[in-house]
RNA sequence: CGGGAUGUGGCGCAGUUUGGCCUAGCGCGCUUGCCUUGGGAGCAAGAGGGCGGGGGUUCGAAUCCCCCCAUCCCGACCA
């Protein structure tokens, strides 16, 4: 075992060693993606893709269950519709690429490639929205996105990302901020239970809003270096957009009206957070739930004995599959241990290995990759098992991840004083400075200076936070709000 | 976008200081054959690069100079 961890680490650094190495090492370890050609966008190879398509899965029945419908709009939005919402353009002005010209020939208006739809979609809602009667709006869609980000980190920041975007309009603030609400906790629900990854819900500070947004919800994860990940966020957008796309309608009241629109996205980050949730020094882990591959089966054993374990591994995985798992069976001629850690590294929940002994004995080994824990299954009781450790590692991962959670949140820090030691003490430690929940007055010169002080920022204003605090971590005024505070990706 | 580092077969690297022993070497991987299979097997024979890109200096450049590009790390901006 010691000689199998050492070869492992030299195709994977450690995470304590280097967490971003740790990363890096991983996704590509695994055969998700590769670096494009084009400065900060990726290729989503085909293991990568599938991760997303499942969590596509996850989240369009659900928001097809709540009445969305999916639709397309295009990626090319003209400069002028930017203009439209002042906030908005500020936003994102600074990472926008532009499509100026066409065979040498300048275009008499810019096209910018969409960061966002809220101002396309704007000015299609402002036609299709007459009266009360066409309300709500309730549409998403599933594109890609463009943000010319300084620095780049694969899934989690890229030029070029892929996400959901879902853009309703109503009739009232009210029937628009339960949308928002409705949305938050889609993501909450999709995240904690597909993804294994538990979320702190809650609003966004006045400074880290949406641009154009009256409130911002999100929810935040965190990952194993202690730094957090924003997994989704939901926007109540009040009338802002409606007035500057004159979305009107004629209200039951003869009276017209702007309608209330929100707008709700989450991305390809997920991707990248889940690796940095679940991972390890042996490289991914998958929760079985969006594992592309849930089981695996190697059959070994000899050449002589080879045709009654290649039998028994067939029939094993014809009933796995019947039982609707996503199984496959591993036939390389690689040795079973170069297998073994090949797929360990690649994160396949359950790994199952037949050998003559198993035949004879009428029994699998099956090996959990959350544990790493061999178990011996009577082959009769297979399926059945199987299904309930899938199950029970899904539960297993969520746990870890909550309780290592809970074992890097501070909640009793109160002063700036006390945050720097805090961190300074990670710093020789562990290096994991977690989060910190804090007070805050609620302005934003003490937001800022927490930030230049520390490289905290706020991630969000948690709904339930576990404790309320009373004074501003900065000020030491009475505090308005508590606050997680950490550092982000 | 600022500071630092790196860029040599698929991957990891040596060679760059002091140009010529390099029409480039090593480990892993790859191909073929034999052999082997319960935690990264062994032997043998092979294939594969002109040194991130473009200019320049020189009799001669992976090595020196200039420009550009990409990636990583650290900061400022963000899903």
């Amino acid at each position: 075992m010691e000689d199998n961890n050492l070869s492992i680490s030299k195709e994977i650094t450690p995470q304590s060693e280097n967490f971003s190495r740790w990363y890096l090492d991983t996704i590509r370890k695994a055969d998700l993606m590769d670096y494009a050609p084009v400065r900060g966008c990726i290729v989503f190879k085909p293991e990568g893709f599938e991760l997303w398509e499942r969590i596509q899965a996850a989240m369009d029945k659900r928001f097809k269950e709540t009445g969305h419908r999916n639709a397309y709009f295009p990626m090319l939005i003209p400069e002028s519709f930017f203009q439209k919402e002042k906030e908005h353009v500020e936003g994102f002005s600074p990472e926008l690429p532009w499509v100026t010209e066409v065979s040498g020939e300048k275009l008499e208006e810019r096209l910018g490639l969409r960061p966002t739809s809220e101002t396309v979609i704007g000015h299609m809602y402002s036609k299709w929205i007459n009266s009360y009667r066409d309300l709500p709006v309730l549409i998403n869609q599933w594109a890609n996105a463009f943000r010319w980000e300084k620095r780049t980190v694969p899934f989690l920041r890229t030029s070029e990302f892929l996400w959901q975007e879902g853009h309703t309009a109503h009739v009232c603030e009210e029937e628009a901020r339960q949308e928002t609400m409705r949305m938050l906790e889609i993501y909450r629900e999709v995240v904690e239970s597909e993804l294994a990854i538990p979320v702190w819900t809650g609003k966004k500070t006045p400074a880290e809003r949406f641009a154009g947004a009256v409130d911002t919800y999100s929810i935040e994860a965190m990952m194993k270096d202690g730094k957090a990940v924003q997994a989704g966020t939901s926007h109540y957008l009040g009338d802002k957009f409606a007035k500057g796309f004159e979305i009107k309608f004629l209200d039951r009241d003869n009276q017209l009206k702007y309608v209330h629109t929100t707008s709700w996205g989450s991305s390809t980050r997920l991707i990248g957070a889940m690796v940095m949730v679940h991972g390890d020094d042996k490289g991914l882990a998958l929760p079985p739930r969006i594992s592309p591959t849930q089981v695996v089966m190697i059959p070994v054993g000899p050449q002589n004995k080879r045709a009654a374990v290649l039998a028994k591994t067939d029939e094993v995985f014809l009933s796995l599959k019947e039982a609707g798992l996503r199984v496959r069976t591993d036939l390389r001629e690689e040795t079973p241990g170069w297998k073994f850690n090949e797929w360990e590294m690649r994160g396949v929940p359950v790994r199952i290995e037949i050998g003559p002994r198993d035949v004879e004995k009428g029994q699998v080994v099956a090996a959990r990759r959350d544990t790493g824990e061999k178990i011996f299954v009577p082959i009769g009781g297979a399926v059945v098992f199987i299904k309930g450790l899938l199950d029970e590692i899904q539960n297993n991962m969520y746990q870890k991840a909550l309780a290592f959670r809970a074992e890097h949140s501070y909640t009793h820090i109160d002063t700036l004083a006390e945050l720097k030691t805090h961190i300074a003490g990670a710093e020789q430690g562990d290096g994991i400075a977690g989060w910190v929940l804090a007070g805050w007055c609620g302005s934003d010169d003490c937001e800022k200076n927490i930030k230049e002080e520390t490289g905290f920022t706020t991630r969000n204003i948690p709904f339930l936070p576990p404790v309320g605090k009373e004074i501003c971590v900065c000020c030491g005024h009475k505090s308005e709000h508590t606050v997680w505070l950490s550092r982000s990706y």
